[in-house]
Parts: structure tokens; sequence; C-alpha cells
DNA sequence: AGCACGCCGACT
DNA sequence: GTCGGCGTGCTC
């Protein structure tokens, strides 16, 4: 007897194993996807991850169904997930569901069938019953959803238990798959009418039709020109309808055919190699493979609008000639057209593109051209880093700073940059880290001799660094010639700057119309009633938001503490600066981009669309504004308050404004002509801004790296915060002192347990804690499986029971 | 993540 | 006295 360990994709604490039947015996190898059944009804696609004779102790169910031909991943990705699952502290099962296209993540759903043996007879059901079997009366078929909507409660298991029982119905579980081939319908000659005597002979005999006729000409000239004819196009081209082309099908001269088609096409564009290089570029190329040859990670720190971009394009070239597979990853915002067509314009066809805006379906495909080899290079965002390649040569890791290269909310917590570095070495591929501003982590690795390093400090074509100006503002206020939130100096160079029909970009760190109202008279703060967050007044839905569980509450005009209605905006965000400049610049043609105005699928692209045809002058905007971003035209750009940046608790701050406020002045400046970075400040001589102004990176690490080591934070030492979570503030308050009390003594440096900043998020109350730890590999994987026996251990307390328990691994 | 089971409060 | 709410435990 054989028996597979199914990895699920759910997060139970550890693997199933089940029953090979021996029809399926030699069918089934690691990274199959087989139907399985899981408890009582249940059935879910899982995925193997060993097959062996080692029977289990307990009594196994059998695998149902082998569900592809072939594995839907390679060893390489079990041993990947097995890793993350391991170093991220989470189970397997959670990083195959953050891995699977949602459409090869089965789960079976349960479905009422009417049993037409009870007949009519309704008279001993109630009323719940009643309505059930009146519903499959009619539907015949019935599914949970259904039940739930039908009897408007969501607890109907019981009703349906009784209506099996009096045999009224019969329950079985549908497991379907959800991918679905696209299907076209194509329009295809007959084959007797394919030489040019064969058409002739019918034009003639179509002569009183001229309709179809006309049709018939279409099609020839679409054939001609494109190989295929979709029916669709035909249509529409030929300005015909269905009913003419009907004519042409039922006399045998045509026939529809529906074919399958892909949803990302593969063009079949040659690449282009034609690569320019600056002296300063060819010098880091040259570098750049040097590095590349010794190290397996190498740094690319290069100025803003260094070109990185074209050693990149070179780096890819040379991986795609010996037919190895690229990954090229981005943060999801900076994943814009604007850097797709470029890469495009290079490498043609054999680009697959992969981020959250992809239908299930498009990922379905991706994830197998990319198994299958047929995508060569994946330009994608973090999760790209989980499909399955076949022979990965090169990884490149853009804006490698970018803190949203890790995942925050659901398991795995993975950081893409540490966890391509794993990844790649299963292949023996390369990894090429880029950025303008590297985060201490990288740089440090690279000071310590374990990343190569390439520095790139000149701009591409003659740019210049743009002029940095710190603006103060307590000064400014002093002297009552602050309006709104506009200094008079930034008042007078954006004027200029529109004078001279160039573009404007305001940054500010805060979306929303303003963080908080408050009541003048008694100083209540309006708040969530689920968590401890005050509410953001956003103006335009004239609504007040919580921006931690998103509950929307109507404006409030009334203090819910005094009853006096003396409630006013206090501080600042994108929407009320936007307010702002309609007022002081009315004819400006002004827009906002934060992740309200944002949301919807291409309103992004649009706005640079827009941004990039100069029919917008003045953007104000959140981080968004500062990725990936490039336009010729931008000459100013604004920092609208530099104490915002540098007042957060957090020991990576000053990193932080560094990095943000280094690539908003990237943003500025054009060929041959120096672009102005204006930084409102009422601390103007805090140091950060003076590293910013000299556009010292050098510095601002050596000051920073200093402060990490005393006080104990990466690179020196590891986080892993530990987040405990329930409904009882007493009970996780109490939970997480007995845990800080058994990690006391293993000898890590331990902060906390406290609240924190929020201290209650959709009703349930956290504790932290922080603790330091050393950076060997081993030291740590050994006190993870310590802190995993003591979550065990806690929960096997009655009381603690319910406590959820979050760690995550190497926290921002 | 489901789903079953079991224990308590609000109704006929 | 029963129905139905939710807290708790198990799935191989």
């Amino acid at each position: 007897m054989m028996f597979a360990d199914v990895i699920l994709p759910l997060a139970l604490p550890r693997i199933y194993t089940y029953s090979i039947p021996p029809r399926m015996e030699g069918q089934l190898q690691p990274g199959s996807r087989v139907a399985v059944q899981l408890g009582k009804q249940k059935k879910y696609a899982g995925i193997i991850r060993a097959v062996h004779a080692q029977a289990p102790e307990y009594k196994t169910k059998p695998v149902l169904d082998l569900l592809d031909k072939d594995p839907v991943v390679y060893p390489t990705q079990l041993a990947f997930w097995a890793w993350l699952a391991e170093y991220y502290m989470c189970t397997e099962g959670e990083v195959l569901n953050a891995a699977l296209p949602a459409h090869l993540k089965l789960s079976s759903e349960s479905v009422l069938l009417l049993n037409e043996a009870y007949g009519e007879d309704f008279s001993d059901l109630n009323d719940d019953e009643y309505l059930i079997a009146e519903a499959l009366q009619l539907r015949k078929e019935l599914r949970i959803g259904e039940v739930q909507l039908i009897l408007d409660k969501s607890d109907v298991y019981s009703v349906i238990k009784k209506l099996i029982e009096k045999k009224v119905c019969l329950i079985y579980e549908e497991l379907r798959e959800v991918y679905k081939e696209k299907k076209e319908n194509y329009v295809v000659l007959q084959e007797q009418y394919s030489g040019d005597a064969a058409l002739s002979a019918l034009f003639n005999e179509m002569g009183r039709a001229p309709k179809q006729m006309e049709l018939l000409l279409a099609y020839l000239h679409l054939l001609k020109t494109q190989g295929n004819v979709l029916q669709s196009e035909l249509l529409k081209k030929a300005g015909a309808s269905a009913a003419q082309l009907k004519g042409l099908v039922e006399k045998g001269v045509v026939r529809v055919e529906q074919r399958t088609v892909d949803r990302v096409p593969m063009g079949r564009q040659e690449m282009q190699l034609d690569v320019e290089l600056s002296p300063a570029q060819q010098k880091a190329w040259e570098e750049l493979q040097q590095q590349t040859e010794q190290k397996a990670v190498t740094l690319l720190h290069g100025v803003t609008s260094s070109g990185k971009t074209q050693l990149y394009v070179r780096m890819i070239e040379r991986y795609l000639q010996q037919a190895r597979q690229v990954l090229y990853l981005l943060p999801e915002i900076a994943l814009t057209a604007q850097i797709i067509r470029r890469l495009q314009k290079h490498f043609g066809g054999k680009i697959g593109i992969y981020h959250s805006k992809f239908s299930n379906n498009e990922r379905v495909e991706i994830w197998n051209k990319v198994k299958s080899g047929e995508i060569q290079l994946v330009v994608g965002a973090r999760s790209s880093l989980l499909l399955p390649f076949r022979d990965l040569g090169l990884v490149i890791l853009d804006e490698e700073h970018d803190s949203s290269y890790k995942q925050q909310d659901p398991a795995p917590r993975y950081h893409a940059r540490d966890a391509a570095i794993y990844y790649a070495s299963l292949f023996k591929a390369k990894v090429v880290l880029g950025s303008a501003t590297p985060s201490l982590e990288s740089y440090f690795n690279a000071q310590q001799g374990k990343f190569g390093l390439v520095t790139l400090n000149e701009r591409f074509g003659g740019m210049q660094m743009p002029e940095i100006e710190i603006v103060d503002m307590k000064k400014e206020m002093a002297e009552k010639t602050v309006d709104g939130n506009f200094s008079a100096v930034l008042k007078t160079a954006i004027s200029k700057t529109l004078e001279e029909k160039k573009q404007v970009i305001l940054f500010q760190n805060r979306r929303g119309y303003a963080p908080f109202l408050l009541c003048t008279t008694c100083g209540w703060i309006p708040d969530c009633k689920q968590c401890d967050v005050s509410l953001t007044w956003h103006k335009h839905r004239d609504k007040l938001h919580c921006h931690y569980c998103g509950t929307q509450y109507p404006y409030i005009y009334t203090c819910a503490a005094c009853g006096s209605q003396t409630l006013v905006p206090k501080s600042f965000g994108t929407e009320k600066i936007e307010d702002d400049l309609i007022r002081v610049f009315p004819d400006a043609r002004i827009a906002r981009m934060d992740m309200d105005s944002v949301r919807n699928k291409d309103s992004h692209n649009k706005m640079i669309q827009q941004l990039e045809k100069q029919e917008i002058d003045l953007l104000v905007g959140t981080q968004m504004v500062v990725k990936g971003l490039d336009f010729e035209h931008v000459n100013l750009v604004g920092v609208l308050s530099a104490d915002s940046l540098l007042s957060y608790p957090d020991f990576r701050v000053n990193e932080r404004a560094f990095q943000l406020m280094e690539q908003v002045s990237g943003r500025a400046g054009r060929k041959h002509e120096k672009g102005k970075v204006l930084i409102q400040a009422s601390n103007t001589q805090h140091p950060i801004l003076q590293y910013v102004i000299a556009h010292d990176y050098r510095a601002m690490y050596d000051t920073e790296l200093a402060e990490r080591q005393h006080f104990g934070y990466p690179p020196y030492f590891r986080l892993l915060r530990i987040t405990l979570k329930h409904k009882d503030q007493k009970v996780v308050e109490q939970a997480a002192q007995l845990l800080a009390g058994w990690i006391q003594p293993m000898g890590v440096h331990l902060v906390g347990p406290a609240a924190p900043l929020v201290g209650r998020v959709r009703n349930y109350y956290l504790q932290e804690m922080l603790l330091k730890l050393p950076r060997e590999a081993r030291v740590l994987a050994d006190i993870k499986l310590r802190l995993k026996d003591l979550f065990v251990q806690l929960t096997v307390e009655k009381r603690f029971r319910s406590v959820f328990i979050v760690p995550d691994v190497d926290c921002i």
C-alpha cells in the first residue's frame, strides 16, 4: 500500500496522509493536484508533497482523484514552500493558499437534490423545512448559500439534517473545476472553395445575394491580412448581421469553428538588443557582470534616473539567451503601463506580467506558461515569486528598499527580497537588488561582502540632481505668510512653474481630508466603535472612515462628550490639499493620487497617462506618487510636511524619511535642466534633512547604522513580533504576560508585551511583544522551534484556548 | 477554513 | 420544555 502526504490550502497544524488506491499507483507524484475528502463531507484539491509506503498509525482516507495529467509544481516549489512555512512560522497550507491561483484551489460545495420518491405530502414539515422543500420542487438543486438566503439565517445545517432524515432530499458534494478555457468563434472557408477558380465560380453564383458577397469579400480580406478570422471581428468589419453570416454557412461556403484561445497571448516579436549605455553605465555594467559571477546576490545602488533599467535589460537579455527564466520583481504600485511598455519594447512576446489585477482565469494560464517555460520573463509584484518556475536563472528585485515587499496580513508574512534570495539559491540563480536608496540591511550585507555592490551615481543623459531647499515653516508661521498648507516660498515656486507650463508634484503622507475631527470645547475626538483609533474625515464622500477596519460613519456635527457643535477638522490629508490647491490655483488642472482616488482598476494608469500628456499641471498624492514614475515635464516637487515623516515612533523612521524624500526628489528635473525640490519643515535642523539636501546616502547609512547597533535593531539583530488577539482585554493581557514569562529565560532580548498604538481592531484586543534575535540562522531556527512549542503550551491552557497568536518574522 | 457537537438563554 | 445562539474541537 502506498500513501501520499497532501498539503491542503488551509491553516492546518500538520500535513495529512491519504492512501493511494491501487488504480492510481504510479500516477501520483510530488506536486500532483489531487481531490481528497476532509472531515465528514468536504472535499478539497490538495497538492501531494510526498509519496511513500510508510503507513500511519491512524486509518487513512483514500485519494479520490488525480486532477491534472502533470504535477502543477516542481519539487523546487515544494522545497521553497517548506522553507517559507518554516522561516515565517506558518503552515504549508497557508503558503499553498497564497501560491496557487484561486481557480486551481477547489473546495466542494454541498448541493441539495430533491428526492422525487418523497412525493407531494409536506404535512409533517415545519415552516423552514417546508420553504426548502418547496424551493427544491421548483429548482431541483439548491446550494447551501441559497438555503441560507431562503431562510435568511446562516445556521441552516440542522434544517438540512432534518430534511435528509425525513428523506425529502439528498445531499452530495460537488467539486468542480472553476478554470475555464476561453473559446472564440472563428470563421473558416470550406475546403472546396480554397482555390481561385472555385472562388470565382462561387462569386458568379452569388450574384443575387449582394450582402452575402460583401461579407465574403470582407472575410477574404481579413483572411489575407490576418490569417485567422474571428466571427465578431468579421461582423464588425463588414457591418453585417449574424443572419447574413448564417446564410453563408447554410450555403456551405464557410463554417464557424469554436477554438480555444490564450487569454495571455504570446507575441512572436523579436527582441531588440540595442541598448545604448553611457560611459558610466558601461562601467557599471562591467562591474555588474563581474560581481554577479562571484556573488549570488548583487546590490545595484544607482541614484534616481541613473538608468538602472538599462542595466537590468542587458542582464535579462543574457539569461534569456541562455534559455533560462528571469523574474523581474517590482512593488505592486510601480508596475505601471509605463514600465511594462518599456520592457515589452525590448522583449516582445516572451514577457509575462503577473499582479493582483489579473483575473483568476488569466492567472491559471500564466501559471501554466511559466511552468512549461513558454514564458521566459515574468514581470510582477511580490506574489509572482510563488510561480512555478522551471529553470530560473536570474531574479531582479527593483526598488529593493520598498517595504511593500513584505507581506503583511494573511500568512505567509514573507519578505519577497529575502525569500527571492532563498528561492534563487534552489536554482543556483543570481539575484540583483536595485535601489537609489538601499535598505540598511542590504547595504550592510554589501559592506560585509555578503552581497556584491555596484554603484552608479551619475544621472543618465546629463541630467543633474535636483536642488533641494528646506522651507522654514516656523519662521513663516511667525510671519503669518502661510496660506493653508502652503508656505509663501512654495506658493511662489508653484506659480512660477505653472507659468513656465511645467508640472508640479506635491507629496503628503496622509490621505483623507483631515485625519480627525476635534471638539474645540472639550477636546473629544470621534473614534471607531470597533477599533481604538480616531476616524478620518473624507470630505468628498462626507463620511468618517476607520482606516483600520474600513467602517464608514456618517459625519458627526455634535460632540458626543459635551454636546456642543464645535467640531473642527485637525491636521491635513491629500483631499484637503487638493481643495486648497483649487482655491489658490483656480486655473491649474489639479489631480489627486492616493488609495481612495485610484481604487478601481485603471484609474492609476489613466492618471499617469494624463500626466505624461501634460493634461495635469498639479498632482498631489501619497507615497503612490513616489514610485516608478518618470515624467519629463515635472520641474518642481514639494514635500508638504517633513515633520510628519520624521515623527513616527518607529526605529526605521529616519531611513524611511530619507528614502521617501530622496525618491520624491528624484521625480524633479529633466534633461539639461535642474529640477527643484521644496521641503516644508518646522524642525529645519533635523540631520536627515541635511543628508537629503546633500543627497548623501552614505552619511545617513553610517549614522543610522551606529544607532541600530546601539539599540539592537536590524541589521545587527533580527526582529520577531508576536501579536496576541482576543475579544477580552484581560485575557490577552494575561496570556501575553504568561508567554513573555516563558520567553524571558530563553535569553533573547524581549520588548513588551504591551498594547500597540491601536490597541483594539475589529473588536479584538491586541498585545504585542518584540523579540530581538541573533542573526545566525541556526540559533534563529532553534528559537522559532521553541517558540512554536510555547504557542502550543499557551493554547493548552483552557482560558487562553481562543487567543490568536500571530508571529511575524522580520516584521517591519 | 468548514462543520459537528454541546452548552446556555429566550421563547411557545 | 424546545429552539437556536455561539464557543470549542477535529479534520489524516
